[in-house]
Formats: C-alpha cells, sequence, structure tokens
DNA sequence: CAAGATATGTCAACATGACTGTCCCAAATC
DNA sequence: GATTTGGGACAGTCATGTTGACATATCTTG
C-alpha cells in the first residue's frame, strides 16, 4: 500500500520507481511555473513578458555580463535576445559598455530603472522561494539543490556554478 | 567567507539569504529547461512542440480525463488546448468518450499509438530524472520533494498530488 | 601585416503556442 | 423553463522562439 495522506512523503528505492519518476517530473513542472508565473503581473505592469524578465535576471546576478555569455545561459539564438534587449535599452532598463579586455565585447549592466525593476522581481520570486525553504528545513533545500544540479547536463553544470561565484 | 569547490554545499540558514534564494531559482530554471529540453528531438520527429508533449504526459497519468481537468492542469484557456488536442486526435494518438456520469464530459485517453509516443517521450524524462536521483540519494530526493511542494500554491496543491493518487 | 576567427548587430520570413472576444450546442441543475 | 456548466469553434493578435543571410569591428595567428 502506499502512503497516502502526507503531502510530502519519504522516496523509498526500488518502489514504485516510475511513480516517483512521475512525481519529481510533476513537481518540477508546477514548481518552476509556479514560481515564474508569480513575477508576471509586475511583468504586464511595465509592459515586459517573461523573456525580459530572464535577461534582467541574469544582467542582475552577473553586472558586466558580456551578450555572448547571457546568450549561453538563455540558451537561445542571438536574434531573439536581440529583440529583447533592444527593447530593453530603449527603455532605459539596461545600458551596454564597450568591453575593456577585448573591445568587441558588449557589457551589460542595469540602469538604477533596471535594477528596480528587477529588485521588484526578484522580491516576487524570493517570497515563494523563501516560504518553500522555510517550510521545507534545511536539509530539504541541500537535497532541492542536489538533484537539481544533477538534472543539468555536466556541460552546462560550470556555467551555471559560475553564477554564484564571486568575481575572480 | 563561502564554500567554494562543491557543487552543492549544505544550505546555511540566516548566512548569504539572497544568494541562497538566487541559487534555488537558477538550478530550478536550469533543472527544469534541461528536463523538457530533453524530449525536444522525439517530438520534432513526430512534428509535434511542447504544448502537445504536456497533454500527452497528463492524459497518459490519468486516463479518462476530463477536458476540464487537463484544463486546469495545464493552466491555458480552453481555446489554446483545442488547438492542441484537435491536432493530437487529428493524428491518432488521442481519442475521447463521452462522460459516463455526466455526458457532456470528454473523457481523454491515450490510443496504442499514443501511448507509444508517451513512453518514448517519458522513457528522455526518466533517464535524467533516475541519474539525478541515483546521484543525489533517497534523503535529497525527499527534499526535493519537499521543497517543490512548498513552491506550488496550497490552492493548486491538491490537483497535483491528485496525479499521484490511486483511482477512488 | 594579411588572413581568418570571433563578438555583435541587423534584416526578413516564419512557427509555435499563448491570448482575447464572441458565439454555439448539449446536458445538467435549479 | 431558465440558468449554469462542459465542450467546441472562428477570428484576430501577441510574445517569443526559429533559420538564413549579411555587415562591421576587433582579436588572434601564421
Amino acid at each position: 500500500m502506499r502512503a497516502a495522506a502526507s503531502l510530502t512523503p519519504p522516496a523509498s528505492p526500488l518502489y514504485l520507481r516510475e511513480d516517483e519518476i512521475r512525481r519529481g517530473i510533476e513537481l518540477l513542472y508546477f514548481g518552476y511555473t509556479s514560481m515564474v508565473r508569480g513575477a508576471d503581473s509586475i511583468l504586464a505592469d511595465s509592459g515586459f513578458g517573461r523573456a525580459h524578465h530572464r535577461a534582467l535576471y541574469f544582467i542582475a546576478r552577473r553586472p558586466g555580463l558580456a551578450v555572448g555569455e547571457l546568450l549561453r545561459l538563455l540558451a537561445i539564438t542571438k536574434q531573439s535576445l536581440g529583440r529583447v534587449l533592444t527593447e530593453l535599452q530603449d527603455k532605459g532598463l539596461v545600458e551596454q559598455a564597450i568591453g575593456t579586455a577585448d573591445r568587441r565585447q558588449r557589457l551589460l549592466r542595469l540602469t538604477a530603472a533596471g535594477a528596480g525593476l528587477e529588485a521588484a522581481l526578484f522580491a516576487e520570486l524570493e517570497t515563494g522561494m523563501a516560504a518553500a525553504y522555510g517550510e521545507a528545513g534545511q536539509a530539504a533545500i541541500t537535497g532541492f539543490w542536489s538533484v537539481l544540479s544533477g538534472l543539468i547536463p555536466a556541460a552546462d553544470r560550470p556555467l551555471v556554478d559560475s553564477l554564484g561565484q564571486r568575481r575572480g
């Protein structure tokens, strides 16, 4: 028999394997969509979409990011990113500077207005994430990170990990 | 100082709070996109997209699902779902039956062909998820579920939980 | 220094999958 | 009988992705 009531029963090995895989797929889907949907009303008020949010997020996370790095993070074509970036620049949320080491690069940062919008968007995500962290506890957070990290192809992991690293 | 080398250092409380929130956001984003991207080549071969995958997935998960329930799971408009469902029916992957308790309902199930495609798509997701589960271990899986569950608004949780329940 | 590779930008055309608004029918419910 | 609910359909639009082709500035290398 299956554990019935608890919303998050402990994982069992060798037992109902497919159900546990499907449970992970579903929680990942609903958890992700719940997170991003939280910011939609703010975005709509500003006249932007989720694509703009993603760009703002990464530029806020790594100020001075080059266009090519952002392209690799988002895994979209430069034409797609180009439109998003142009809109963010035209509306005064993002600005470019010519690279110092490599003058071909365009280094991206948020303007004060951009930082303000990103902060509001981040606050939305933070509310949900902090609540989930709080309910789940510290050990669960470590497990959450660990499983998600394992889902990311090894080739992409250094890029993801680099986001959290102090500047060299 | 920050823990340096390990890809998944233990979560610390009260310490670098924003960094830990951002780490969760990023891992959720990259983990989710890594998972869904795995199935794209199979979908492209079949001439379908991610929207079709989601519908196939939930119909496989709950055979006999009514259109309205699928609508609530996907959280899209019926016009959007209509097109996807029509295509899946036209290509012989999904079939409808008139509801027994409520004859207005259209109960959805996969045909043999639909089940075959869904199985191939599921196998793709499963490969990644099983590897991540295996690397992370049982305690981590429980934590993974727990945090994700907390990200889902309480109002939506019964719907998500219902997917994993035995038929009543 | 010349040649090639790299980083970025841009034009055009198109596909997918959402959205809104409107209208319709059949079946259930009050 | 009137209203609500479940489902379907038509029309138009928007956001965001795609390919392909081409231009320019700058860096790297033989």
